[in-house]
DNA sequence: GTAGACCTTGACCCCGACGTCAACGCCAGC
DNA sequence: GCTGGCGTTGACGTCGGGGTCAAGGTCTAC
């Protein structure tokens, strides 16, 4: 088939048929006329790379995969390279995710000190005092420069 | 104080400053020399910045909070402005945490199994039938031109 | 033969938050 | 007066994953 053909089938546009090819993911061979032909397999390819791009992975990190299923393995995981691939990833999304949690958790409560503060009219809790208006001047040591302002 | 000054109180580079100055997030005044001019408040204006954008703010988020300290408020989620950026944070960070919770459930399964094919010699479970290589043809139509494979 | 649906390469554009020069001005100390 | 450390503006590069022309070649149907 065409390249037209395998991004309607695959749900993605020929643009980027053509940058995975530049990138060496997803090389074609050519026809007579200088075409792009692909066939079944590369079907699988891409369907393999765009399943791990929803996944969140790079496309260099889709490679192994690739290789893999090119090499006639039965799946695109069954390589140690592609496992390892798996284990970085998960190592790096327990990370982000856990990251997020605390920043969700962190946000949360300041929501909610906020919007205390903005129902009663409390004087505000302490912070980090410097994301809070000045109220007595006592900041760290001064540039010589800082009582010439205009 | 001066840019430099300010940068390295604030932990950041005076391209930075600059930057936020050119998207009119942190004006300077100008000295007679033409040396940009920071002050206290500025730091504090620079500090709520950082903040939020270690919370994975984009620049422009951040404004209605910058613009509520500059505005004198006791801290700068004082303003329903900020309290509204909050709670839209608070949304996409919820998607993006159970997003990425549903993610690496997926990927921990993928690679359990993985794990086990590889250690005993099993034949590949069922998933989606395009990741895996093919055993018996019985794909959907094709095109006038699939069998001129080269 | 000609429209128009496909294909080709090449080139530039996009996003955000800066990094990295280049070429120059200002000011201190010696 | 000269070096070195600051500052200034401007312009271009980065990263990923493509989008969007533009100018032309190919093939099929009418
Ligand atoms: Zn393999
Ligand atoms: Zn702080
Ligand atoms: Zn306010
Ligand atoms: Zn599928």
């Amino acid at each position: 088939m065409r390249i037209g053909e395998l991004a309607r089938k695959a749900g993605t546009t020929t643009r980027t048929l053509r940058y995975y090819e530049a990138r060496g993911l997803l090389p074609a061979r050519r026809g007579e006329n200088g075409y792009r032909r692909y066939d079944e397999e590369d079907l699988r390819l891409l369907h393999q790379i765009r399943l791990l791009q929803d996944f969140g992975f790079e496309l260099e990190e889709t490679r192994p995969f690739v290789d893999c299923l090119r090499a006639g393995h039965p799946s695109g995981d069954s390589c140690p390279a592609s496992l390892d691939v798996y284990r970085r990833k998960l190592d790096e999304l327990d990370a982000v995710i856990e990251r997020l949690r605390q920043v969700r958790e962190q946000m949360g409560a300041q929501l909610a000190r906020a919007e205390l503060e903005a129902s009663a009219q409390q004087p505000p809790a302490p912070r980090c005092e410097l994301t809070q208006a000045p109220s007595g001047r006592r900041e760290q040591e001064r540039g010589p420069d800082d009582d010439a302002v205009e």
